[in-house]
DNA sequence: CAGTATTGGTCAACCTGGTTGTCCAGGTCA
DNA sequence: TGACCTGGACAACCAGGTTGACCAATACTG
């Protein structure tokens, strides 16, 4: 006999990220970057963590390469990011954040981590850090890579 | 000093949510229910819980009618939900599910109930219901209102 | 009761963040 | 040289929303 539904639970989860993340893109909103949105923010850190081309950021995200392409003009579009196409490689065309874009993430992830402090005065650091054990273990038999956050940003499922 | 990022910690929960909801859609095919889609089941749920009209599911899940009444359009599509106008105001068209629709909710509500389960076997009782406490006080604090799930099946927040 | 305001629904156009499918030019390697 | 990857781009589409304009029916008010 459970307490809660699983269906109550699947909307405590989602909620809750909702809550996290609105907040950061308010918040983001009001330091210069008012048009930045997770996926953007999730984007350049994985350009940041080495996907320096369309066909990179694809398989990182796990997105079709259409959508990563999609996704990169919106980036150059709000400056974040620039592309130029590689010498050694004409097909290619780099990508290379710009100092916008490292200005994106670095106080997207200062806001993130002001949220997470303020839930950890909530609940206590042992508490939270126990919270995101369990959730990594529900995360972890996952066939998605945590690494490569791309499904995140996405559609439900089809 | 955090163990983890604040960013890690929204990807832990969309990452769980996704999970959970995703291996629901999945069951849920196998059991006849192909083409149900996480926001129709959140909408028969709100149905049910008394929005017999397009506004009236507007106004639960908050979002606009004219989104309400797509959904409701798909709903009916699938043989979910039926629509007839209402006798008594001929501009409401009363929203009624069919037995289609209580099947839909009845074997969703089992599935996430089911897999609730298996991750209270890994976490144990007393642990998940610890967890579900701390995520309702991360929800709890939101203007939203979690007996509307609608924000639910969202854009990313615009 | 008339006149105004609110409410329920619909059409149309648009947005985001994806998806297929098709195609080609440029590199890789036998 | 020829057969194959691979990076990128075009086009069309989808889900699940959004705004804005609008109309007809009901409700409220003097």
């Amino acid at each position: 006999m459970s307490s809660r539904s699983g269906a109550d639970l699947a909307l405590l989860l989602l909620g809750s990220y909702r809550n996290l993340v609105d907040e950061v893109v308010r918040e983001l909103a009001t330091r210069g970057y008012p048009d930045a949105r997770p996926s953007h923010e999730y984007a350049i850190r994985a350009i940041r963590a080495g996907a320096d081309s369309a066909s990179d950021l694809a398989r990182r995200l796990a997105i079709t390469k259409q959508a990563a392409a999609k996704t990169i003009a919106a980036l150059v579009e709000r400056g974040y990011v620039t592309t130029e196409t590689d010498p050694a490689d004409i097909r290619r065309k780099n990508i290379r954040i710009t100092d916008h874009g490292i200005g994106l993430i670095t106080e997207s992830t200062a806001i993130f981590d002001e949220v997470r402090a303020r839930w950890e005065v909530r609940l206590g650091a042992a508490e939270l850090a126990e919270l995101e054990k369990q959730l990594a273990q529900f995360v972890g038999d996952s066939p998605i890579n945590l690494d490569a956050p791309g499904w995140a940003a996405g559609q439900e499922l089809r």
